[in-house]
RNA sequence: CGGGGCAUAGCGCAGUCUGGUAGCGCACCUGCUUUGGGAGCAGGGGGUCGCAAGUUCAAAUCUUGCUGCCCCGACCA
């Protein structure tokens, strides 16, 4: 893409009503631009990012087992009703009237709706276990939205339930979405720790909250050392084989938020061990048993003929608040530092000095051999200033960037710089790019 | 919902107290010079001063009402 023909309005002051760094840089870096309280546009590069990482959660569900769908976002308040929650859930619903004045509501969750479709298309024992998911736009009124994207009315989400016929079922359930979270944020660049939470009717140990670890982060957190060093498993891993010593491995160890925190507990823990640090919740997973499933009546068949009433869990992930956590745990002075596996671009390239026929043409010819080597180029051929080309492209944080300029051409090379570390590079135009495929190679099979 | 604050050009702000031609910096446009980490000079475009009523010869400025937004708290992916 060249910037010359993109939409990418970047602000070089900071909007005072932007608190938190990630909401700053994101307006700054042109990323989201606020309609009202909570409720944000996404702009072409934070659409890109947006849908990068819905598509890392797509592909970790998947691989999990669940089953894409959608449902939609306006949802009739009958449902609500039968699951009595229309009236608990208070002002936090956006209610809204039909022109035939029918009650309906903008969803902020889907455990009812999704209730209903599976109660009237499965009879039989035979069709469990399943777990069913969408990725969809949520209404929420918060009674104060702040942080951003982090805490906005509207937010993207994914949902995913599980319908199982037995407890034990419903903890395997429950299990496959742990792993397959651990999975999903270890391929975002983010280090995640499940931590206990508020259980749900039925007690028990079936709810854990996955926090990111960001020194910004909104709420302190505690934690046993040996999790940070715990690596999330590989691609190969077999959902379908037992996963409880991976869940006990991730769940033996002290964590915990600051509104779960046991000091007394947490004392014991060796003191070298102890890591405060600062955490932001991105998933939280959740098995609630016949709480939806026994009001809304749905129930299957069991082998002996009995009608049992279905075992359920919910299991969310904040789709747009990673976005701003991802910026909160990985960010500089000059800006976003984004992973490779988010970034909206795998790679910045600068021409120097547009207008200039050589450097032109040097870096038009490498942008194409980006473009045929399928990475992503978000190349600036506007005529710029160095200095200015520079810091936008440091604010964007794209992975890497190539600087094509007279002074390297001279010698036939041109400059490869990584955004993390802001290591710089002289190379040819080949040796660049052999470093950039390998890379993005390597990127690609970590995903794989 | 309680407490506090803000609303003037895309962004950041001054002007409001004490009513009298709407300003500054950055950004944007044109030209010249410049050109490897947010250049300089010159010229220029852009604002129903959040909305509505009122007071007044005259309102960004005073009065009243409304709306939007932000911060602190309780609540939350």
């Amino acid at each position: 893409m060249r910037l010359s023909r993109y939409f990418l309005p970047l602000l070089r002051d900071d909007p005072k009503e932007a608190e938190i760094v990630s909401h700053r840089l994101m307006l700054r870096a042109g990323l989201v631009r606020q309609s009202s309280a909570g409720i944000y546009s996404w702009l072409p590069l934070g659409h890109r990012v947006l849908s990068r990482i819905e598509q890392i959660v797509r592909e970790e569900q998947d691989r999990a087992g669940a089953l894409e769908m959608l449902m939609p976002t306006i949802q009739s308040a009958e449902i609500w009703k039968e699951s009595g929650r229309y009236e608990v859930y208070g002002k936090e619903m956006l209610r809204i009237s039909d022109r035939h004045e029918r009650e309906m509501l903008y969803g902020p969750t889907n455990e009812e709706l999704i209730t209903a479709i599976f109660r009237d298309g499965v009879k039989s024992y035979k069709e469990l276990p399943r777990i069913l998911y969408h990725i969809q736009w949520k209404f929420r009124d918060e009674i104060r939205p702040r942080f951003g994207v982090m805490r906005g009315r509207e937010f993207l989400m994914k949902d995913s339930y599980s319908f199982d016929l037995t407890l034990e079922d419903a903890r395997k359930s429950y299990n496959k979405m742990f792993v397959s979270y651990l999975r999903t944020f270890s391929r975002m660049g983010l280090k995640s720790i499940p931590m206990a939470a508020e259980t749900g009717p039925i007690g028990g140990d079936l709810s854990h909250e996955f926090i990111i670890l960001a020194d910004t982060g909104e709420s302190e957190v505690f934690c046993h050392r040996d999790l940070l060093a715990l690596e999330a498993p590989g691609p190969d891993l077999d959902y379908d084989s037992d996963l409880t010593p991976l869940i006990r491995d991730w769940t033996g160890k002290y964590a915990a938020t600051i509104e779960k925190h046991d000091a007394a507990h947490f004392s014991k823990v060796p003191e070298k061990d102890r890591v405060t640090a600062r955490g932001i919740e991105v998933g939280h997973i959740f098995f609630f048993g016949t709480k939806y499933s026994e009001p809304m009546g749905c129930k299957v068949q069991g082998p002996d003929g009995d009608l049992v009433t279905v075992q359920m869990g919910s299991y969310g992930i904040g789709v747009s608040r990673l976005v701003g956590a991802i910026i909160e745990a990985s960010h500089d002075d000059a800006g976003i530092i984004w992973p490779a596996s988010v970034a909206p671009f795998d790679v910045g390239l600068i021409n120097l000095k547009v207008g200039d026929a050589e450097t032109d043409k040097a870096a038009d010819d490498f942008y194409a051999k980006l473009e045929a080597a399928e990475l992503s180029v978000l190349y600036d051929d506007r005529d710029d200033r160095a200095g200015a080309k520079f810091t936008a492209m440091d604010l964007i944080g794209l992975p890497w960037q190539i600087i094509v300029g007279p002074k390297g051409l001279k010698s036939g090379e041109i400059e490869l710089k990584e955004r993390a570390t802001g290591v710089r590079h002289s190379l040819t135009f080949e040796a660049a790019l052999n470093r950039l495929i390998a890379s993005a190679t390597k990127a690609r099979k970590e995903a794989a």
